[in-house]
DNA sequence: TAATCGTGGAT
DNA sequence: TATCCAAGATT
């Protein structure tokens, strides 16, 4: 029995037929032949950093037909971005993203730079954005590295040392498949082959334009690539927050710092969080927005970020019509206005099901 | 360089 | 329930 022969096309080429036979549908991409919107193009990746397709489609239709141009995003507010941004996480991703519209619209009349490091100067546009941008927005030869072409690469070219040392190495096997024809499509096309064959568990090299050259899969190792150094365990925080409801029925809300974890988003008044332990109710109080009588609700509150675990848990308390307090007062009907991030709205929801 | 920074779906 | 992980950027 002779071993088949890797198909004499080239790699780039066969993964491109491939795509061109494959590509998913989704809501930012050019049809065939059409030509690219570098601002579809640029709030497309963006809002895509670390986050699922699935998660992101109903963000950007939303946000495309808000603001239908960078002038319109530019000149919305900023908490407006912010509210519209709400749930999708890493919230630094819209400051930096109304910042970078506020650059482009103002300084450069609406037209995104087309190549790779005049990108790579703009808020929030990193190494890949940069190199995706010029690559899909505006057919440059760019070298795009994501976590599915790192995987694709560590599994083609069997590289087992661990990421992210391993990302110099990755970097340059796929500089040298990256083709100067269609190197928007062949971008977009690794990362799909990543995103549906070459995926972290499962599989399905049987479908994979590339199998018979993977050395991984000859192998047999293409599923535990690429390796990783093993990540610390998260640690368990703990906080108090506390649901104040004035008399007219509105609770008191706050803004947080401009920076840091859910810089500039709203959020429940409470306690810092800390580690060693829940707060108890008599030493939470020194850290209250006012003054009140707040009673301890039942339950608590998980919520799991990036580096630690969270428990809150909630107090309430009613206060007349005019209490002294650091915050903002927001109608229950307005609660939905707010940029609440997940965690937020998990409290909301428990203290409405319990505080009433 | 190593931390920090969200969320939800899949397994 | 616990862990992994996704079209990474910033400091």
């Amino acid at each position: 029995m002779v071993k088949p022969m890797p198909s004499p096309t080239s790699l780039p080429l066969r993964l491109l037929d491939w795509y061109d036979r494959n590509a998913r549908l989704l809501p930012w991409r050019a049809r065939p032949g059409e030509m690219a919107d570098p601002y579809r193009v640029w709030l497309s990746e963006v809002m895509l950093q670390q986050t699922t397709v699935q998660a992101v489609a109903p963000y950007f239709l939303r946000f495309l037909e808000r603001w239908p141009s960078v002038h319109a995003l530019a000149q919305a507010p900023v908490e407006d971005v912010m509210h519209a941004w709400a749930g999708l996480g890493y919230y630094a991703r819209a400051r930096n993203l109304h910042k970078c519209a506020q650059v482009v619209s103002e300084w450069r009349e609406g037209h995104f730079p087309d190549d790779e490091d005049a990108l790579r100067k703009l808020p929030g546009i990193g190494d890949y954005t940069a190199a995706a941008i010029a690559a899909i927005a505006f057919g440059r030869r760019a070298v795009v590295m994501d976590g599915n072409v790192e995987r694709v690469m560590a599994r083609l070219f069997a590289v087992r040392e661990p990421l992210p040392a391993a990302k110099p190495t990755l970097k340059g096997h796929a500089a040298s498949l990256t083709p100067e024809t269609r190197p928007g499509d062949y971008a977009q096309a690794v990362m799909d082959l990543g995103a549906t064959i070459c995926t972290p568990r499962n599989p399905a090299c049987g479908l994979c334009p590339w199998m018979d050259a993977c050395e991984g899969r000859k192998l047999g190792i293409e599923e535990s690539l690429p390796a990783k150094v093993e990540k610390a365990e998260k640690p368990t925080r703990h906080g108090l927050a506390f649901w104040t409801v004035r008399k007219d029925g509105a609770v008191l809300l706050r803004r947080r710092p401009p920076s840091g974890l859910l810089g500039g988003m709203m959020e429940v008044p409470s306690t810092p969080w800390r580690e060693g332990g829940a707060w108890e109710l008599e030493p939470a109080r020194a850290e209250a927005p006012l003054n009140a009588e707040w009673r301890l609700l039942p339950g608590l509150v998980r919520h799991t970020f990036t580096h630690f675990h969270l428990e809150m848990r909630l107090a309430t308390a009613r206060t007349g019509n005019n209490p002294l307090a650091r915050g903002i007062w927001c109608p229950l009907d307005q609660l939905g206005d707010q940029a609440l991030p997940t965690i937020m709205r998990k409290l909301v929801r428990h203290a409405l099901a319990k505080a009433y």
